[in-house]
DNA sequence: CAACGACATGTAGAAGTTGACACGTGACGG
DNA sequence: CCGTCACGTGTCAACTTCTACATGTCGTTG
């Protein structure tokens, strides 16, 4: 069901048509909150019409029609957002393909990892470009008002995307201690497997006694 | 395929039962990875073992069926680990809804988030005692080796649960300061609405000024 | 030894998601 | 005015996941 409020959603911000629907999702929310195609929300959207919770307010050009929400979405939403249940799903494969890293040897493992933490800084640059140039088209990223969609999510991402480098980061560390200590020969050498850049390298952190360290404390 | 992956990794990690494939799912991969139900561990072993990429390697009481990755399953699992996609999907309802939150009301949105930021507290305090005890038993939790599964999931919540938790605050003092700013008649006060105890309100930052703020920098 | 709860594995049908294809429209360049 | 490309909406079959149900076992307790 979680499509279905997705789009309610994207709908209380402001109407919209499934193609621009299309967009605003792909803009939004599927980076880090919910992954949707194109067909998904064009059905969608004919259920949601059909259960009264949108309707159509315009049909334009091209067999365009634009929907809004209706006072019932909008009470169905509200109730959504209030009554979380007690384990919602998460599936992501970037995470997962992460936590088995395992399975590989470390200087393939390390590259992985580096290969990320350069993809993450990337997103977060880009994100910080946007976010700085302050006066973005409002249809286009980021709002300026503090309370809508894009600004909390922008503010996700500025937190989320360091943390989860500087995870990856401390990652590599782990593996490079890992392989100084008990396979000293073919430790901390550049790995070339897949194209890693090495941009992502940390200094530092020579430490490491078997537990989990220099982590963020609560 | 995910599903299939995640239960190749860790069929990796070690040979195990349906049953124990499922707990160990729910422990390390179901928060931040990767979700699924019992019956489809029990399907996909199935399907795992008539392609080749796992097998019964004994048969023990109750119908019991341990399963052990085979050569073809170490091969195709490194494969996937070493061919991420360009778009991986991500679904989290979590995010969904935090992300929709503009939807309510100012002082719902900020329960909403209060709540979230204390079961984020929550979940990271549980995860701090567990690293903490640093000598669990192998199949509970962390494993002490720092290349180890666990070991990765580990720090990655150690590391995405304080910004998660951050980033909810944050969201807070933006409410805070919009409505403090034009609404200042029904700002700050306690709200109530589903239960939210305060345990995570944030002194200070009083500031700001309409662009994203007080986040963590590059 | 009967009852019971945790263990353990599955099936069936419905709902959600994906990938590929299909088809008409409006704008713009040559 | 013709081709082409982005726009815009949709169908269909295959696949994945969910909900609910079904079935039997082992160990413990009364």
């Amino acid at each position: 069901m979680s499509l279905r409020y997705a789009l309610l959603g994207l709908l209380a911000d402001e109407a919209g048509s499934g193609y621009e629907l299309t967009k605003r999702f792909e803009r939004s929310l599927d980076r880090y909150a919910w992954h949707a195609k194109h067909n998904q929300v064009y059905q969608e959207l004919n259920r949601l019409a059909a259960d009264g919770l949108a309707e159509v307010v315009e049909e334009g050009a091209r067999g365009r029609k634009t929907y809004a929400i209706t006072e019932a979405g909008r009470a169905d939403l509200r109730h959504w957002l209030l009554n979380p249940p007690r384990t919602p799903v998460v599936r992501n494969e970037f995470v997962l393909r992460l936590f088995l890293l395992f399975a590989l040897d470390p200087k393939e493992a390390r590259s992985v990892l580096a290969d990320y933490a350069a993809a993450v800084q990337r997103d977060l640059d880009a994100l910080t470009a946007l976010v700085e140039s302050a006066n973005f088209d409002p249809h286009d990223g980021v709002l300026p008002d503090p309370l809508a969609f894009g600004h909390l999510a922008a503010g996700f991402g500025l937190h989320m995307l360091p943390a989860s480098r500087d995870w990856a980061q401390w990652a590599i560390t782990q593996i490079d201690n890992q392989t100084g200590e008990d396979a000293g020969h073919e430790g901390a050498r550049e790995t070339g497997t897949s194209g890693g850049d090495g941009s992502a390298e940390d200094g530092g952190a020579t430490k490491g006694s078997g537990a989990v360290e220099e982590t963020p404390g609560s």
